[in-house]
DNA sequence: TGTATATATGTTAGCGCTTACATTGTAAAT
DNA sequence: ATTTACAATGTAAGCGCTAACATATATACA
């Protein structure tokens, strides 16, 4: 493997020009330039990265964590990051976390080690910033995807608007005049959720009439969603005329139930999800669409820039979401 | 930042025994371990990767280069081999490629400029072994994801076995003893389409009579599949009563168009897909099962273990895939 | 021709670890 | 008490770059 060295040896130039060469910084003589270049060539020659690191205490990647993927949703915010980390010439480091591993870890590997020069979490499980920073080894910068607004003030993340999302959600619902609603949530302690339930209580305060309405709780998950609504509908008979499910995967769930009992959607029962997943496309499920792909695009970009940039003050962008209205709505 | 020094200094240890107790590396007492293990912890130090890499020659991290994501398929594979990558301590650095970027620059990038221990490349885009090895570095192990098998000899590589998918497809169908088949194929170079294709007509020559078949070559994706069976329906007239579609996102297009005439699934007209996405499963849709996760698995494991063990004559692990009947046949 | 000013290149000291090899400590064997 | 054999620790030379600083060379201007 060639280094810098052979490269000197081979032109008679010394490490400072060859490197000055291969990283385009300082003044080089054309001629200079050609020579270097072509020897790197012809040894087949590549600057080591970890020496480069070392030398320059810069990494070139920035750090991805992501709670497991299964989701699609993830996916979309990956392909966001990858367009800005290919623009700018970086890598992209990523790191899962589950019951297996410990983000504690995670974070300390990936900025305390200094893997990376910018993470960016996608955090489920709160955490309080401060420990995040602690961990990463507080020089470092860190976006979080999808966090609360306490947090945000404190560190670099990029949100997406839960509660004008779900207002629209049940504002879209309430222009049928449904009798009743229902609002099957996510996790009570999750911020998204508690979101999506003050926008959606005050569609309902806005509202012309009063409609009774029930709130369940769900996990997010297809199969929680459906067993929720499944052991309701046993026990509490009425079918409700509208349904919001706080996600898709919910929402999924909810009409395979609504299926089996032999319930027109929409004539008989409304609904809509969360989140515009694939199958939420295909199947035509009225939903909220969530800009998955641009909340990578600006996570990616809000660490790129604070690399370049260190200390600015945090700062915290929120992406619109918007209603399609599709088949299982009137 | 605290280095090693730091510990060095804090203890009057060298920077020897510090390395040996990092690394559990060498012999070192009992005592000397906790009171630098006590020092790190007090200057909450934590041993710089860059430098690692650059003395031990080794950078614990596998790079991953995939096709753009979007396609469900991947972020299983993803989560396989992160499942090893966790079991092993490494690190995964993820690669996208599309018309972007060069998959040439990727591989030097990664192999070239050690970033990585080895690579795992799935590769769609079909690319000679020798200029793989020699992107990447020649001395890094590469793993082949779903390549053909001429490569395969050269290099590492987890298969699937599409010939033996696609025969029970087609077995499958015949069961009902259709009149007429359809084969919607992949793009005619790709390696998975052409062994689907050969275990196709082996299950027809197979077959106990003879029944009228056409091919028709798709390319893999929804809208393709749907236009190439919409024109073909279009100008031919006769509905074929059985159709194997290649792969799932295909087999959604043709079903379109299937619901759009009113045709009834899988009284009139019987369909098999390849993959079994998720969309498959939700809609019920007949088709081929790849174990994805599987895939992700056996390709982390083949490289984690060239990475210890390099001169090993290059092997391939061929998985089996399975056929699912579910409510798009009979 | 001398001096200032840019331009082009070279010298060298790290960056923070690992590891081969050298040294010292200690308990068992003679 | 001396040798022997490990066990425990230390010394120091890299790993392959970057970049501050020093130097040399070319061009401009007086």
């Amino acid at each position: 493997m060639a280094t810098l060295y052979d490269v000197c040896e081979k032109t008679g130039f010394s490490t400072a020009t060859v490197s000055r060469v291969i990283n385009g910084s300082g003044l080089v003589k054309e001629a200079t330039r050609n020579r270097v270049l072509e020897a790197m060539e012809e040894l087949n020659y590549r600057p080591s990265h970890a020496a480069r690191m070392l030398a320059g205490q810069k990494t070139d990647t920035i750090g991805i964590v992501l709670p497991v993927i299964d989701n699609g949703y993830y996916v979309k915010v990956l392909r966001g990051i990858d367009q800005v980390v290919t623009d700018e010439n970086l890598k992209l480091l990523i790191s899962f976390y589950h019951s297996d591993v410990d983000l504690v870890e995670i974070l300390s590997s990936l900025g305390g080690e200094r893997r990376t020069d910018a993470i960016i979490l996608s955090n489920d499980t709160l955490i309080r910033p401060e420990k995040v920073r602690e961990l990463a080894g507080d020089h470092i910068p860190i976006a979080l995807i999808g966090q609360n607004q306490a947090i945000s003030e404190a560190i670099d993340s990029v949100l997406i608007d839960n509660f004008n999302g779900a207002y629209s959600a049940v504002a879209h619902l309430l222009e049928s005049q449904p009798k009743s609603l229902l609002l099957l949530t996510g996790p009570e302690e999750n911020h998204d959720s508690q979101e999506r339930l003050k926008g959606a209580k005050k569609a309902l305060d806005d509202a012309p009439y009063h409609l009774e309405t029930t709130i369940l709780h769900g996990d997010f998950y297809h199969d929680g969603g459906r067993r929720v609504f499944e052991e309701y509908i046993k026990k509490e008979g009425p079918i409700p005329e509208a349904i919001f499910v706080f996600n898709d995967a919910m929402a999924l769930g909810v009409i395979d139930v609504l299926n089996e009992i032999s319930l027109n959607i929409p004539e008989e029962v409304q609904v809509v999800g969360f989140d515009n997943t694939e199958i939420a496309q295909y199947i035509g499920l009225s939903t909220v669409s969530v800009p998955m792909q641009q909340i990578g695009v600006e996570a990616a970009r809000l660490v790129a820039e604070r690399i370049k940039n260190k200390d600015v003050k945090p700062s915290s962008v929120t992406l619109e979401t918007s209603l399609i209205a599709r088949k299982t709505t009137r």
